[in-house]
DNA sequence: GCTCCAGATCGACGGCCATCAATCTACAGA
DNA sequence: TCTGTAGATTGATGGCCGTCGATCTGGAGC
């Protein structure tokens, strides 16, 4: 078999026309990007975050009773965004009787706010 | 026509079995929540999310040619990913003969993150 | 037991997303 | 003008998402 003496494209381009400084990636991101795009996907729904801010600025647990009439979609629709949001680790949820009472879980926020910091 | 006298099921619920205290929503959030989840969107992928990372450690602008070896995937995915952070105003792009350097927009991040503090 | 209700789940629908191979578009160098 | 190249665009594919009506679950009260 024949040596391939036909040089790269990569080796082609000289030295002196680099088009840029290189660029350092380092691979301890990688799971971390992970978990935040994860959470940063649950906030990307206009009525995702705003369940969020209302569960924040309430800072206790609210009823779904109270959540379903802010929004204009009908309430499987709503248990389902909170679903997702507790899939994401963003929220929980407790069961009393009848009601359920959702709040947003502490440091669930955390590391992509310090991140975007 | 009959008028129906028949309580509705509010009403039915004696004051005294409140599931919980009522929550107050300020209409003032629906555009913000629209503008933050849509930048949330754009980072809620986990090569999007490194891409911003990139972007914003090296704090200059970027040849495409230096991301493109970063991951693994396709040059089309990654030219279509960097579209979608350009469509959300987070990124931003400047040509120079054959090769395209990206940079972060500066404040793109701005209210998601002092939303999110 | 029965009925009523709050909330979760299911099934279906339409639409958007991530990915790729193939192609197109400019520009650079000869 | 021709060739090679960087990056964007196109078209297709498989999968996931947001939404709803209908249904299921289980606790409350009679």
């Amino acid at each position: 078999m024949a040596v391939d003496l036909e040089l790269t494209p990569k080796q082609k381009r000289p030295a002196g026309e680099r088009c840029c400084e290189p660029v350092v990636y380092p691979d301890v991101e990688r799971a971390q990007a992970l978990r935040m795009a994860e959470v940063a996907k649950a906030l990307g729904d206009p009525i995702r975050l705003q369940l969020v801010d209302v569960l924040r600025k309430h800072a206790g647990k609210v009823c779904v009773c109270e959540l379903v009439p802010l929004f204009d979609v009908a309430q499987p629709t709503l248990s389902h965004h909170l679903k997702k949001l507790r899939e994401a680790g963003i929220v929980d949820s407790e069961r009393q009787g009848l009601w359920a009472y959702y709040y947003v879980r502490p440091d669930a926020l955390k590391e992509l706010t310090a991140w975007l910091s």
